[in-house]
DNA sequence: CTGCTTACTGACTGACTGGTCAGTTATCAA
DNA sequence: TTGATAACTGACCAGTCAGTCAGTAAGCAG
């Protein structure tokens, strides 16, 4: 109806339609990060990217689309790079590594938010979920799970279900990128160490009759 | 304006003012399970306990208010009767009874939920967040704590920071209690006998050379 | 310069929902 | 029976936000 007149030439805006979905996306895990799905809102995805709210439905059908591509061109490619660095070692060296790349991955900004979004949102979206599910928990699943059985085929690790094992040393993990960045004070200040969960992970795993010394 | 003529004299209808805050909260405790802080609707708490919406702002200041209520009447006491079965025993006793009277609670249809949302959405609610650490989560912290340190003392536990033992013990409870409520099926499927909780934390907190056996 | 196409804008719409309040009904004392 | 009062109702209001679309600007071919 009325005129839009957005600034003149002001700026070093320009018309990119290539690179527009890839700079949207960006935004958008930042904003999902932040505020989860329900809390996102389009229009500061669209100011993130520096466009208007209607250039996001010329490349994604709705907002529940955008979460799905942020999930499948961002989410999972970071995570299967995280897991390439698993290659060589034994499998106690490979276990140590596994949770400190965890640790580290969890300690950078933001990933508190996605750990709680994944957690907790994500089975809203049943067909999400499934995606998610099977393109990279159970991918890292299977990775960690490798880990621990040749550990026990070896000795390394003492005989017990594997894949228990895997939920157990990622719930720590987990609830520990989620503890570590809470913004509630008492629960914020109770943070453990890398350390202390490499130790105690390698305690569980223990063979029985075998010192605890590393 | 125009008359309300609900169901004229037809049910067992009535006015009871003394139950009503009751009624509305068990209502409540249902909707915020469900879905959670943000997806809890007034009009379904209000049909869940057999009122109207405006009746509920007779009782609870807002949502808000409710939900605190919800808190502190209902989900503080049950957890505080939880830890009263933990009295007596030896500290292993104790950190069994523990982790098996966790397991139970979380198995109770609905507690998934409310691990959910305590977990993920009370923290966009500060008061309410630090309200809720200090009153349940931060007592049930001092009482494994507790037993955590007597066992060191005692021996029957290796030596570690005990705040830390407890941060990774709540861990695999609560996402336990996460994944198998899941409704995605590839998550709940993966669900891990208590036995094998329980023999994964006394492995890790078994002192140096002593044998795995209980 | 002119006309055409593509990229983009932002005011607007429609659906939803927390919260309000004028009005209705039950109850009970007088 | 008859007020008076407390309990309760549900239509309505105001704010919010995903999604739409008429219109504007940039770019480009002729």
């Amino acid at each position: 109806m009325s005129a839009p007149s957005y600034s003149p030439q002001d700026a070093r805006w320009r018309r990119l339609p290539e690179e527009r979905p890839h700079q949207i996306l960006e935004a958008a895990i930042a904003e999902f990060g932040e505020h989860g799905i329900g809390g996102a809102r389009l229009e500061r995805i669209a100011s993130r990217a520096g466009v208007s709210k209607g250039t996001i439905y010329l490349y994604f059908a709705s907002k529940e689309d955008l979460f799905r591509e942020v999930v499948r061109q961002v989410v999972v490619p970071r995570m299967r790079e995280t897991e390439r660095k698993l290659e060589g070692g034994t499998p106690r060296e490979q276990l140590e590594r596994y949770i400190r790349i965890q640790w580290a991955h969890f300690e950078h900004p933001g990933a508190g938010a996605w750990v709680r979004l994944v957690l907790t949102e994500l089975h809203r979206y049943p067909d999400l979920a499934a995606f998610y599910h099977a393109e990279a928990i159970s991918k890292s699943n299977e990775v960690l799970g490798a880990i621990l059985r040749r550990g026990m085929a070896s000795g390394d690790f003492r005989k017990m279900d594997p894949l228990a094992a895997v939920s157990m040393i990622k719930a720590i993990a987990l609830m520990h990128a989620l503890w570590s960045q809470s913004p509630v004070p008492g629960v914020r200040a109770r943070r453990t160490g890398v350390d202390t969960i490499v130790d105690f992970v390698l305690h569980a795993l223990r063979p029985d009759g075998e010192d605890g010394s590393r």
